[in-house]
DNA sequence: GCATTGCAAAGTGCATACAGATTGATCGAA
DNA sequence: TTCGATCAATCTGTATGCACTTTGCAATGC
């Protein structure tokens, strides 16, 4: 748990944690008094956890009744991966336009480097380089809200997609793109980055498409 | 006030309305107690409501310090509407593709009709007619994330562009601009559709940006 | 046997109270 | 006169307690 901030930054940094790595999965109850004696508070912060978590998306909130993880309905969940193709392509044609010389030398590393992950099949590391492959698009495209708007949605959609590099060959195609969207980088080729950026959400999508929830 | 909700949805739509109609201007201090008195609530809802006004970036929170209207910088501001020039893009190319026979005639009528608030120099109404104008171009995206950030990116910016129409001949180029939109979307020509949406924010982008603080 | 009503247990919504932090002012010393 | 320190006032952060709402179960009536 890190220790900046405070109580309830902590809590809902935490709470969001379980959320995100499948601790908790999507219907789950958030009952407040045990969340209390878990972090040892009173349920004043925790309330106003929960609050924030609820403005986040990750739960879902109804007056006199207990917080539930989101549980979102397929047709949601697409158009979370729609709006997340389309935010990455504008990231990625942006990024294109402003990176500085130094950020796209660093874009191109991380990507050179991750090729011995690809090799070694070490499906973890390749999901943490994978994550600071994107947030540097996000960066390079010099735009904070774009890159607010782009975060939040990463996060509401990580529960959906923990497992998207357990599939086979994925690992391989997902470099091979990453490659495709560096080039066009490289090149300042915004329009061939946008395109390259947005369908590969576009099959990260398929991929990830069996852990929807049947919708409600 | 609306009386649905909780007290504390009431009071966070309450205190957005301020902000949004510019009866709060950036910078103002939102102390608990005042505001609990002047609901006649205590401490409590107060603060649960101030979290999710945080959370939807309409007051900046710091740890034993009041909150306060939120007051963004040039560069912020800026972004922001960038962003907004991205999204209302996507809607008006994702429309042009998407939007039902019915949903183009009646986007088509909207703007048909405003003609007259344009001759008449209806500021006010022709400002209403502009909302329900963009938000008709949000839903017809059928994107329901996309909606969601574009609003919320709407709230956030409001106040920075309430006097938008009172310049000197906004509202003929405004309505010209939506012509241009209306007639993408009739064609279903998605490019265009974008484009002409995007610089739509754009000009707006420039006759609000007297309004911005100057930066942190 | 089934439905309906009443009750109790559990949980949320809000108020109050206290503890800790911050700010500004005043007093003293250089 | 000015700088610094200390203290008081004010405000935020958290705990606790009470009231209301919901829900499940049981008992009673049909």
């Amino acid at each position: 748990m890190i220790r900046t901030g405070t109580t309830v930054e902590q809590m809902v940094r935490a709470i969001a944690d379980m959320i995100v790595t499948g601790e908790m999965l999507p219907g789950a109850k958030l009952d407040e008094v045990s969340l209390a004696v878990r972090f040892d508070v009173s349920r004043t912060p925790v309330r106003e956890a929960l609050r924030e978590l609820g403005a986040m998306g990750l739960i879902a909130r109804e007056p006199n009744r207990s917080a539930v993880v989101t549980n979102v309905t397929e047709a949601y969940l697409h158009s979370m991966f729609e709006a997340m193709a389309e935010l990455e392509a504008i990231c990625a044609r942006l990024s294109a336009e402003r990176m500085t010389v130094d950020e796209r030398r660093a874009l191109e590393l991380e990507h050179r480097e991750s090729v011995r992950l690809v090799h070694a099949g070490a499906e973890e590391e390749y999901s943490a380089h994978n994550t600071e492959f994107h947030t540097r698009l996000y960066r390079g495209a010099h735009n904070d809200h774009v890159f607010e708007m782009v975060t939040q949605t990463r996060a509401r959609l990580a529960p959906f997609r923990r497992a998207q590099f357990r599939l086979p060959g994925r690992l391989a195609k997902s470099y091979e793109e990453h490659g495709r969207i560096v080039t066009a980088i490289m090149r300042a080729d915004a329009a061939a980055a946008g395109q390259a950026a947005y369908s590969h959400v576009e099959i990260v999508s398929d991929a990830s498409a069996v852990f929807a929830t049947p919708g409600e």
